[in-house]
DNA sequence: TTGTACGCGTTATCAA
DNA sequence: TTGATAACGCGTACAA
């Protein structure tokens, strides 16, 4: 590792340390023949300022975090990708933790252990804010009260939790519903299946409650299949072209491979948040609802920049994204 | 932000501010009923250690990074996790830090400045080491080399490069090549075709002479298409089962949408490195070659730490880790 | 234009 | 068993 500080830097031009440290800095007080002479000299001793030295002095870090369990889906891979593009083109570094241990294999020590720890380092000084990404562990907001208690500057992105207070930006997720409904309508669907699951997390409850909502209003038939086990049965006779909506192109695999025979006469269209690989079969077409990464990202770096910025007051301001589009997908290949 | 220091809570108990910093880390040689004060009134105030002040007085940060340019596939998803995940568990921290600003989207600014930057914080006593997951830039290894000036401790995972010299962990992409061709034969396939890129990347060319190597001893005809626009004509007459055999799902789709015709009399086996996501169509079986990333991670962070505690000496070591298995995907929807 | 001296919050080395 | 003090490396108000 490198061993030369400012002070070797000062002592080879026979400068003060101060003096070096403000030619470093460009100050303008400094002689700029004094200056050359010592950015040439930290140049040739291979000078690296000791950012942690640098960070404690100034009292901030210039380094964002985003928190997050794990990266499941390129859609997420995607979103904090575009995070720190952001924050990088403001100046700030950003770094992804990832909490989870549970996910792959086998879990090693209390999974819960590892959320706490970077949370709690989070408010010790290495870092000026954190843009969190939560999921549906039950313990989430007893873990990030802790940011609240000690008034660190956070917020939410992508999803959220009722009892934490801070900002959020999020996808719209009723407009979002709503335009991959209507494009399955547009495609010719005239019955709907809901695969949303019923559990606490509030985007996939969003969307059960959306697509509800628009479908009773148009008068339009539909199943909610909220567990895995229920098979589904027509309500319309004949055989109509068929919509199904789910969050995730693993689900509508997991629930054709067990259900597939009800859906044999029906032209099937799929609607699918996140993400879609590959043909579309079994479906006829796949609409896939495009989140706005780029602008989730800026939105929530901009607001976290803020509260960083004026830490006393922390208005609880929610961001809502509309898609950028609801991309069909069609087969390429004819089999 | 916490504002309580040290020298509040030792203030507060009456005794030495390093009293109270060694009755925090229960230094024996504080007597007991001291530590427990000194604790409780720590934990009353909210009193949090600075972690810049701690690291810049022990001289260790206990953090390790993951440098990369983006998270592209849930493959490197899984590995970065799994590198985080062993990190922890030996008490480390662990941060992945991304450079690449082109992926999607425009880029802004100099996407190389990015890297530069990361790179040189690294060195900048942010963090102890770090591993290194390079791409096919043909920059890489003049940025990367700063590591090797400033003695940086840092490994490469899952690819490397030439003109770098340190420790690798990687996939035995000999073994996994073969063990792929060796279930293509015995799903019954008569004929090879390698989908393999022509760059500079060494997994990628590895691939592709170690599948041309294995089939000319095997004597078994293929065709090599390292050009996309390149149409396939068949070696063999009759229509005996084709194997494909690419390094991403993305490269069969991008090929057989241009050039299927060839195909459509044949039986087609597919062999893919990375991963597969939905039915297998128009191939009748998969076969997925499942990198070991829980054992790269370790790996990789045993070489990382092997560096970091020695400084002087750098034995260029080489893991080469077998594949977990050869996957079979199968049509689970029969249409 | 440059140098002096202190603060940032810890840990570590003395001495008591 | 505890306390004083010197590092760690850099910024900066203040003095010169």
């Amino acid at each position: 590792m490198n061993k030369i500080t400012l002070i070797d830097v000062a002592r080879f031009c026979h400068v003060d340390i101060s003096t070096a440290s403000r030619a470093l800095r460009s100050d303008p007080r400094v002689k700029s023949k004094t200056q050359e002479l010592v950015k040439k000299a930290a140049n040739r001793l291979g000078y690296r300022p000791n950012l942690l030295a640098k960070s404690l002095a100034g009292g901030k870090t210039n380094t964002l975090w985003v928190i997050l369990p794990s990266i499941d889906s390129i859609v997420d891979a995607k979103l904090v990708h575009e995070i720190s593009r952001y924050a990088n083109s403001l100046d700030y570094s950003l770094f992804a933790a990832f909490h989870d241990s549970e996910e792959f294999g086998v879990s090693k020590g209390n999974p819960i252990d590892h959320y706490v720890k970077i949370v709690d380092s989070a408010c010790q000084g290495l870092v000026d804010g954190a843009i969190v990404l939560p999921r549906r562990f039950a313990d989430d907001s007893d873990i990030l009260n802790t940011f609240v208690k000690n008034e660190f500057p956070f917020v939410f992105v992508d999803n959220y939790l009722e009892g934490v207070p801070t900002s959020v930006a999020m996808t719209d997720q009723k407009q979002a519903t709503e335009s991959l409904i209507q494009h399955c309508l547009q495609a010719g669907a005239k019955e709907f299946i809901l695969l949303f699951g019923n559990d606490t997390n509030p985007v996939e409850s969003r969307r059960l409650t959306s697509s509800r909502d628009y479908l009773i209003r148009q008068r339009i038939p539909f199943t909610e299949i909220c567990e895995i086990q229920k098979t589904w049965k027509p309500k319309k006779k004949g055989s109509p072209a068929l919509a199904v909506l789910g969050s995730s192109q693993a689900i509508f695999h997991t629930y054709l491979a067990e259900h597939f025979s009800p859906f044999l006469q029906h032209k099937l269209v799929f609607g699918v948040f996140d993400e879609w690989i590959g043909e579309p079969s079994p479906a006829q077409k796949v609409f896939v609802g495009i989140q706005n990464s780029e602008k989730l990202a800026k939105e929530a770096v901009d607001l976290l920049i803020k509260k960083i910025q004026r830490k006393n007051k922390s208005p609880k301001e929610i961001k809502r994204i509309p898609l950028v589009e609801c991309r069909a997908i069609l087969p390429s290949i004819r089999c």
